[in-house]
DNA sequence: CGGGGCTTTGAGTAAACTCAAATAGCGTGG
DNA sequence: CCACGCTATTTGAGTTTACTCAAAGCCCCG
């Protein structure tokens, strides 16, 4: 299921693969916050190369001892947690920009899984070398963390959602912050993003059965608040949505990207 | 409902109130990474007080823009989120060591509350200098980035119990996760701890009713897997307990204080 | 044209919920 | 020392939301 690694370009003259972070066409959006030229320089020299994957391969195992971080450059994925018989809960999407692993970084091991949800490419930083960021460069180590905190307010939001919201009530809320967040990330335009999820892994991102996410988009479709085909999400009534999930409008922060 | 700030100690000499950090009773524990005198002196400087809750007491306040950073010295606290008509969801437990407002801090908004499970003291930061801990002592930076990172893992842990676990199954999850965390403070001995909740802070934390919550801790009691009166858990059955939960057996890593 | 994965529909079930009221504990004041 | 009030726990009864199992329909791609 896992697929091999492939080197993002050429190395020639000992530079690293793929991307140039100077270059990186994330750093263009607006969405994240600029960098100076030494931290770039630096983030580059940190950068080993890149690691390409298909859908549905596995980015990190649960149980790993994978002690490497990445940011996510392209496609999307997800961190998950399974029980031995198989029942999964989805804990947070993963979107270009996020970083990747810096839990099973810190702790001797993954305690979930990271999988695929499209093609995507990681740009790996070096395994030794990463924590020289809080030695060297404050700033970039203050981003990480902000990170990491930024990672567990999705998560905190998602457990208010699951424990708490109703099944509609959970889409209400899902679906406008993944609108949200790939809005930021320019995934499409007026009104309509790209969402690459099955309904399955909706329902596990929001502890419920395939069949009753099933119903309950219907439902929701069906009182005109959003289209979601081909998957394409297609937002019809953002302030319905909100109301309905009773969630805050918080507008997108900028965000830093390492 | 919240109580006043009460000076810890006399703040004769311009010497911050309260517990001295050298002497900070949690750091005696073997459970917490020791530091450098160096560091201790640092966050002696950091520290501009202390302040005193009673049970019930908010620490901070959802949509606060409280920007303080705090370390829970004693007591329980927990983190939550409020639907507009009462719903509340408990987010995780806070117990002394744990850093506090981490992401009221980094953001500009608390998007959470805090408040006190049993009457509380806290280590409080200065608002302005905390992130000069980023410049000047790299390995504290790291510290927080861990300790926000640990929560996190929490809060992961709690969601896929509220999305995936049956209610017998989430109750012998948490029951398992505090008795571990409690035992690691030696808040008792001898397989029983102090666990200062309700049944409703259970049923907060789990997505449960407080009925429901009720009937299955009677059922599981009534399994011989443990008691729970007065406010002591009492655990009979470890593993009983863990197979229930299906839960991994991570021995507890000691952790950084700060 | 034939899978394989995803979505949709139907029918019956079960886990957990709500409402309501009784009981138990505990600290305070008469 | 007991009554009172407050909070927390417990019990009962009926309801609802969401689940499971099973099968059919879709749709894209080879």
């Amino acid at each position: 299921m896992s697929q091999p690694l492939v080197p993002g370009g050429s190395a020639r003259d000992g530079a690293p693969p793929g991307t140039h972070c100077a270059s990186c066409p994330l750093r263009s959006l607006e969405f994240f916050r600029a960098n100076t030229e030494e931290e770039i320089a630096f983030i580059q020299g940190l950068k080993v190369g890149e690691l390409s994957l298909r859908a549905r391969g596995d980015i990190i195992r649960e149980g790993d001892v994978a002690d490497r971080l990445y940011t996510l450059l392209s496609g999307w994925a997800f961190r998950y947690k399974t029980l031995p018989d198989g029942r999964r809960q989805i804990l947070n999407f993963l979107l270009p920009g996020d970083l990747v692993g810096l839990q099973s970084k810190l702790f001797d091991r993954a305690l979930h899984g990271v999988e695929a949800l499209t093609d995507v490419t990681l740009c790996c930083f070096s395994r030794d070398r990463v924590w020289e960021i809080f030695r060297l460069f404050p700033q970039l180590a203050f981003d990480v963390t902000w990170l990491g905190a930024q990672e567990e307010s999705l998560v905190d939001d998602n457990l208010f959602s699951v424990g708490r919201r109703s099944a509609a009530e959970r889409i209400a809320a899902l679906l406008l912050q993944l609108y949200q967040r790939a809005s930021g990330l320019r995934n499409g335009g007026g009104g309509a993003v790209r969402l690459p999820l099955t309904q399955v892994h909706i329902a596990d991102a929001l502890g419920l059965s395939g069949v009753h996410t099933n119903r309950t988009l219907q439902a929701l479709r069906a009182r005109g608040l959003f289209d979601l085909v081909g998957g394409m999400l297609r937002v019809r009534d953002v302030n319905g949505l909100r109301e309905l999930a009773r969630a805050a409008d918080i507008p997108p922060e900028s965000r830093p990207l390492i």
